[in-house]
DNA sequence: TCTACGGGCGAACAGTGTTCGTGTCAACTG
DNA sequence: CAGTTGACACGAACACTGTTCGCCCGTAGA
């Protein structure tokens, strides 16, 4: 590719060029922020949290790494853009005082949906929390659930806390789950000596029970059951 | 430092320069896992968990990175041995039913406790956490209390885990607090404009409240309360 | 028409985890 | 005591990572 000063001659060439091939112009479309954003959202969701690189990124764009940084400051900055993208999605329902409960429960079940689909992202949601503008709509909204319910201010908030943590926590480990299967650490499990881990190897059916996400709204519930007063 | 072929000429030399020097043989004592692990420690401890580089853990110990992996196959594996060796510091104590909220809540704030001591550790605890022989220690001890508490074996496994994933990411968030100071947040939570974030402004002041780990032991005390029904 | 500016981007820098092959010492074996 | 063996130490390199520098160029404004 001779780049050679770019004068009309070389312009006439690309015209030439453009005529040859089916798209039109053949201009790539400018890069920006949205696609930015999608192209790793669908890298995040097709090969995890690991697979997100300004490089993967920029490939799939067709360009390279430093491109990327006319757009976004970071690394870091980009993963805060994924959350608040997925934030984003989750939406609030109006409170409703007879059913705040379920109302709270269902806003983190639609996150750690979120997060479930991008294995591993909730990695970046635990290193960004209050700053973003799309995560404080989700508390803002979870905070109006709860005073609706009369919950006391201090306590929704730091309920508030509690659930979003326990969230982030909780998916984190399940994209993890993966990694290792379920049958095999069950049987680690009953390799245990009796004489050390006595109430664990009794209830090791107990342990790794909850089908679905049994596991979770039984937390949520718990940490909601001792509200209100 | 010339190290051609050492035969009993170079042992000579260094033996003389062992006599000059004042510890006896100059002879590097050996690596082990012992060393490696409390070298990191102390790098984690100072420089916090993103400064833990096998790099630096080698230079630490005068040597190359090649050297470590004689005796830790991985990262992820030295990783392991760390919070494996912090879980061994939490003390178990012998269950008493009469206190077993207090018992369960004290166990929990150790292991916090463990993990502020090496900033941003906690993020390797969420990555490893029912494999580690020790970990599986403190959930045994945790189900010792809770079953000694009269609470049954399924909601005791679920508590448990709920409980050290929110340990885990309270921690892991706690180590990020010092990056962002809490007058700036709180400064930018009062530039939020009223008519989207009413309750958010409102309760401004409750939300950054909890000194100390007020907050850490109001969200556990509420885990618990559900409990024995 | 000329100029300035901002996005696109190749190349490079400083790090990272990990592996290969070679060295070198210690202890067991004949 | 001599010789071999095997485990450990480690320099160098590979394939990556995030990020920056500086150049090119096309468009917009004067």
């Amino acid at each position: 590719m001779n780049r050679k000063r770019g004068t009309s001659r070389d312009e006439w060439a690309s015209q030439i060029a453009a005529l040859e091939q089916g798209t039109p112009p053949a201009r790539k479309e400018p890069i920006t922020v949205d696609r930015i954003v999608t192209t790793a959202l669908r890298l995040v969701e097709t090969e995890g949290f690991d697979a997100l690189t300004m490089r993967r990124v920029a490939a799939a764009l067709e360009t390279g790494p430093a491109s990327l940084y006319a757009h976004v400051r970071n690394k870091a900055e980009l993963d805060d853009l994924l959350i608040g993208t997925l934030s984003r999605n989750v939406s609030l329902p109006a409170p409703d005082a007879a059913r705040w409960r379920a109302q709270f429960v269902d806003v983190c079940a639609q996150l750690r949906d979120q997060f479930l689909r991008y294995p591993g992202i909730a990695r970046a949601a635990l290193s960004a929390p209050p700053n973003n503008l799309d995560t404080l709509r989700i508390t803002e909204g979870m905070l109006a659930i709860l005073l609706a319910g009369g919950v006391a201010p201090q306590p929704a908030a730091w309920a508030i806390d509690a659930a979003l943590l326990y969230v982030s926590a909780y998916t984190v480990e399940a994209s993890l789950r993966g990694v290792v299967d379920r049958d095999e650490m069950l049987a680690r499990l009953r390799m245990l000596p009796v004489s050390r881990f006595p109430h664990t190897v009794a209830h090791v059916d107990k342990i790794n029970a909850g089908d679905g996400h049994e596991r979770f709204e039984f937390t949520l519930r718990l940490l909601l059951q001792g509200l209100e007063g």
